[in-house]
RNA sequence: GUGGCCUUAGCUCAACCGGCAGAGCAUCGGAUUGUGGCUCCGAAGGUUACGGGUUCAAGCCCCGUAGGCCACCCCA
């Protein structure tokens, strides 16, 4: 074992696998930029009172996952940080502070970096892990709310998972929703004798979580208790119906989850998570968002509604690894390598491979003196379609062109050889691509 | 934060009852001093995760720590 590693739940992103990350973030880009968000990047870490402010204190991930950090140089310096554990609140501060109500409304935004969460780490769950996320604040909707939930399902299908599936809910807004959780607190606390005695203690602090629940006793009671769509107050059952109508005017059809609660505070109704049907545990969800209307006025804003999602690129990436790659990184091959039957002499592939570069060309010269044939073993096992050899004709102005996947070989002058070698190229695109 | 299983070369794994730490793949070199893929030969690569203990002797047994996986919890 190597005496440093990666700090525990971080891990590298090696070749292959940066690769597959660089082209979800690519998707990522091209589809936002199509919708118009604009990017937007704030900082690794804020002020923790804006996670707690706004993510809520008594949520799991303010509570015992904020990755905390402190520095500055005397006691009364000393500030309290806190590395981001997702994008949204942060975002919503920048809203606030750069007086973002005075641009063309609704704002809309797209973020996609490294989250923080001091979390156990496990399959799928990592201490540093990528989202690809998006928000629109100052639209009401519900109309932004369909559209949004379109495009986190226009991400899935473009990097190759067709069968991610929506699963959405209303968990109702300020003024629904303290009834629901009284209801549901009335009917769990009627039978609390037949709750397990972690279920007991969550009745008594968030009994929404109560609908999460995975213990298998749990399961009949959940299937019989009070649903929030009985107690949306009409505003929100409006807003829900309206969501629900745009959708299938997008041909989407979510699959209603009524016992899907948001463990961050700041959700008001629209709430939705993306899954892979046979994948839905709790820790496979690959994305998930929700509507955050009274978010910008708890950081000190006026009264604006946003909406947004994160997806999970980790999640993402794992996913395609299980369905065997439909996003197999493609290698990064030269068109061409430059070697040199003189082992010694690497003025000459330099001087050639920095030529035919500025020509636009992929290209690079095998800079070791090792002798030709283990140049050339390089050039083959890079993918390169040509090698370039600078032996002795170079004195007459000629190189040696060599097709390494044809086997064949033929004799170019200098001059020549990036215009040779660009059309090759370019015949080579379209015949591969047909 | 709680519990279970695990950690030997870059990777995948051997090593009998506690008795010289090994193989395949990968890497590098040679056969081939100007021609890749195949083949053959060779080299390098290890504080057996780390620290302690028991023992004549520890990869193997005991304790601790770190890391990994899984479940809980929770999210992405």
């Amino acid at each position: 074992m190597p005496k440093f590693q990666a700090p525990r739940g971080t891990r590298d992103l090696l070749p292959p696998e940066r690769s597959v990350f660089l082209r979800l973030e690519e998707a990522a880009r091209d589809l936002a930029t199509r919708y118009g968000y604009q990017p937007i990047e704030t900082p690794l870490f804020e002020q923790t009172a804006v996670y707690e402010r706004g993510v809520g204190e008594v949520t799991d991930v303010v509570e015992k996952e904020l990755f905390r950090v402190q520095a500055g140089r005397g006691d009364e310096e000393r500030e309290r940080w806190a590395l981001r554990p997702e994008p949204t609140a942060g975002i919503v501060r920048a809203y606030v502070q750069h007086g973002m109500r005075t641009w063309a409304q609704p704002v809309k935004l797209t973020l996609t970096g490294p989250m923080f969460r001091y979390d156990r780490p496990q399959a799928g769950r990592y201490r540093q892990f990528w989202q690809f996320d998006v928000e629109v604040i100052g639209d009401p909707g519900p109309a932004v709310d369909a559209e949004i939930i379109e495009l986190a399902t226009a991400f899935f299908s473009a990097v190759g998972l067709s069968d991610v599936q929506v699963h959405v809910n209303s968990i109702g807004d300020g003024a629904c929703r303290p009834a629901y959780i009284a209801a549901l607190r009335d009917y769990f606390r009627a039978r609390e004798a037949e709750l397990p005695e972690l279920e007991r203690t969550r009745l008594a602090t968030n009994p929404l979580r109560l609908l999460d629940s995975k213990d298998e006793r749990m399961a009949p009671l959940i299937a019989s208790a009070p649903t929030i769509s009985q107690h949306l107050c009409e505003a929100c059952r409006e807003h829900f119906e309206g969501l629900l109508a745009h959708l299938e005017a997008l041909s989407i059809e979510p699959r209603l989850a009524p016992t899907l609660v948001r463990g961050l505070d700041y959700y008001t109704r629209t709430a939705f998570e993306f899954y892979r049907p046979g994948a839905e545990g709790q820790q496979q969800a690959l994305g998930g968002g929700g509507r955050y209307d009274g978010l910008v006025e708890l950081l000190g804003g006026q009264p604006t509604p946003g909406i947004g999602f994160g997806i999970g690129l980790d999640r993402v990436a794992l996913a395609l690894a299980e369905q065997s790659a439909a996003l197999s990184p493609e290698h990064w091959r030269p068109a061409a390598v430059v070697v040199g039957a003189d082992a010694q002499d690497t003025v000459v592939r330099l001087q050639v491979a920095t030529e035919l570069r500025g020509a636009g060309l992929a290209c690079w010269p095998d800079l070791t003196t090792r002798r030709l044939g283990k140049q050339l073993e390089g050039a083959g096992r890079a993918g390169a379609h040509f090698a370039v050899i600078c032996g002795d004709e170079l004195e007459e102005g000629h190189v040696q062109l060599r097709d390494l996947e044809a086997g064949t070989q033929r004799q170019v002058a200098v001059t020549d050889l990036a215009r040779e070698l660009l059309r090759a190229q370019a015949q080579h695109r379209h015949g591969g691509d047909g």
